[in-house]
RNA sequence: GGGUCGAUAGCUCAAUGGUAGAGCAGCGUCCUUUUAAGUCGUUGGUUCUGGGUUCGAAUCCCAGUCGACCCA
């Protein structure tokens, strides 16, 4: 009898059998994948018939017609109940979970024999018709079926699933198997960009892809990765925004533009921060930041719709309920400033004493403040940490001070302002839009006060498709992993990103 | 980058200095409508890695690897 896979490489049966394998499971399926091929069966087959989603045959069965509805039906083996001369199994699909029913006289001896062989993890084809068993489940009663994958490696534990975090992240296929709950949020991603796709094609918004490799990575403030283009002997910086690139395409005459891309941050990894991450960013010629408050109320509307079923959904951190169908408000971020430091504070923007009184305020309310920080940082803290943590029901905040984004149009009665919102739901920056800035003299300004300070390059080229002229256009960014913690009550980023960046392991 | 916690069978977890265990999975048996199916029997361990303390280490100490959480 063959105990280990070891006794399998003395015998030089199997030269590339991986090196980690101590376990008997492994040997034992390798024995059967080996008998199977010596008696002249593929336990890789190429194709399988399927007519059906899991989810489909179940709603296609009719009440009180067992076996009149034929399906055909395909997916891993998750369940295998092993009753004798019957059995009753599940397979998973895309869809979820399907049960067949297996008798031995009905597949006959030979085939009944080979299914007793199939082990947990397996793939299958199946074919039969439907019938409700006696518990009143929608089942398959198998007439034939076919092995089309072996699984070499035994699934984790059925009822308990796969909880080790690191497995989860690094072997996500595992958890997608055993975790429902992670397949349902993760599917819920999916449709989630599906359905704000559909929104902004349904307004005229044409998707576009613009480069991951930049000269300069400009459109926002972070540090950028870097690497390496052979051939042309220089280094590039992946993105880090999708903005300046979009804000060329509007000045190419593509009125409404979007795009759905990765972008990349150099900067530390969190609950809430994974180095790659999903940006929706939008474009509209001849709007402005008022413009971009329907548009996303609209995707809202329509994610609440098609998405979640609801227009309200529970939020994780605090146990209230989010309203998306109630009054949004709309609140200048000045006006929570002062409300939050007891006094008017704003009254003294400008003036000498501006510094002093907003360092007082933020020490008053218990927080800490930084020698180096300018004094825009200092009432921007308090915003972070004692105003966007409390708002939970959807709110705009608007008008900020421009020193926060160098690439908005400031505003026409009070030039230390920005025609911007801050869109904040459960306590959580979800979209920042602004009026787009496009005089190219005050954004060359903007751009040199940034690059004075921060070191960073400026985007020349950018200042050049300015100066062609660039329709007044209304602009937003959707952190899309950040509304998918949102709307999934995901605890971290990484329960809402397929593969979330983890330290590679060594190469063996 | 700093702090705290964690890593034991394929998976989920026990074992607080004295013989490494259980459930599921696996293997063998019984069972033709099961629902974490049931039944009888049974295999399986580099206790993350490397040092140290000790008569004796999964357990205590040091260093490292990887992960989780908090902070920056």
């Amino acid at each position: 009898m063959l105990r280990r896979a070891g006794d399998l490489i003395l015998r030089g049966s199997m030269s590339d059998i991986p090196q980690d394998i101590t376990h008997d499971q492994y040997a034992v399926r390798l024995k059967k994948l080996q008998d199977m091929r010596a008696a002249g069966a593929d336990p890789f087959r190429a194709n399988c018939e399927q007519t059906h989603f899991s989810g489909e045959a179940l709603a296609a069965y009719v009440e009180g017609q067992d076996y009149t509805v034929p399906v055909k039906v395909a997916g891993r083996l998750v369940v295998i109940r092993d009753m004798g001369k019957s059995q009753f199994v599940k397979i998973l699909d895309q869809q979820g979970q399907i049960q067949l029913y297996l008798k031995k006289d009905l597949v006959g001896d030979e085939a009944y024999a080979a299914f007793k062989k199939l082990d947990l993890g397996d793939i299958i084809g199946a074919e039969g018709t439907l019938f409700k068993t006696k518990s009143g489940e929608i089942t398959v009663k198998v007439d034939r079926y076919t092995l089309v994958s072996k699984a070499l490696r035994p699934l984790p534990e059925k009822w308990h699933g796969l909880t080790d975090a690191e497995q989860v992240y690094r072997q996500r296929y595992l958890d997608l198997i055993v975790n429902p709950e992670s397949r349902a949020r993760l599917m819920l991603r999916s449709k989630i960009v599906a359905s704000i796709r559909a929104t902004l094609a349904g307004r005229k918004f044409l998707e576009v892809e613009t480069p991951v490799l930049e000269g300069v990575a400009g459109g926002a403030a972070a540090r950028p990765f870097v690497t390496h283009h052979n051939a042309l002997g220089t280094d590039f910086f992946l993105r880090i925004a999708l903005e300046l690139r979009l804000k060329r395409l509007l000045v190419g005459g593509y009125d409404r533009v979007f795009e759905i891309g990765r972008i990349f941050r150099n900067e530390g990894i969190s609950r809430k921060h994974n180095p790659e991450f999903t940006m929706l960013e939008v474009y509209q010629a001849y709007s402005d930041f008022h413009g971009m408050m329907d548009l996303i109320k609209a995707i809202f509307a329509d994610l609440c719709r098609d998405v979640i079923g609801s227009t309200t959904i529970k939020h994780a951190a605090s146990g209230q309920m989010i309203d998306f169908a109630g009054e949004w408000k709309t609140v200048r971020y000045f006006t929570l400033i002062d409300e939050a430091v007891g006094f008017n504070l704003s009254a003294h923007r400008g003036k000498p004493d501006y510094r002093e009184k907003a360092v007082e305020a933020c020490r008053k309310l218990g927080l800490e403040v930084h020698d180096g920080w300018e004094t825009y940082e200092v009432v921007n803290e308090i915003f972070g940490k004692k105003i966007e943590p409390t708002l939970i029901q959807p709110t705009f905040v608007t008008h900020l001070p421009k020193e926060l984004c160098p690439l908005a149009k400031l505003n026409a009665d009070d030039a230390g302002l920005i025609d911007v919102f801050e869109l904040i739901i459960g306590g959580m920056e979800v979209a920042p839009a602004y009026s787009e800035q496009n005089d190219p003299f005050v954004q060359r300004e903007m751009f040199e006060k940034q690059v004075g300070e921060e070191t960073q390059k400026m985007d020349t080229d950018f200042l050049l498709a300015l100066e062609h002229g660039m329709p007044p256009a209304g602009g937003m960014g959707v952190g899309i992993d950040r509304l998918c913690i949102l709307l999934t009550g995901a605890e971290s980023i990484r329960d809402v990103i397929l593969f979330p960046s983890l330290r590679p392991t060594e190469a063996k």
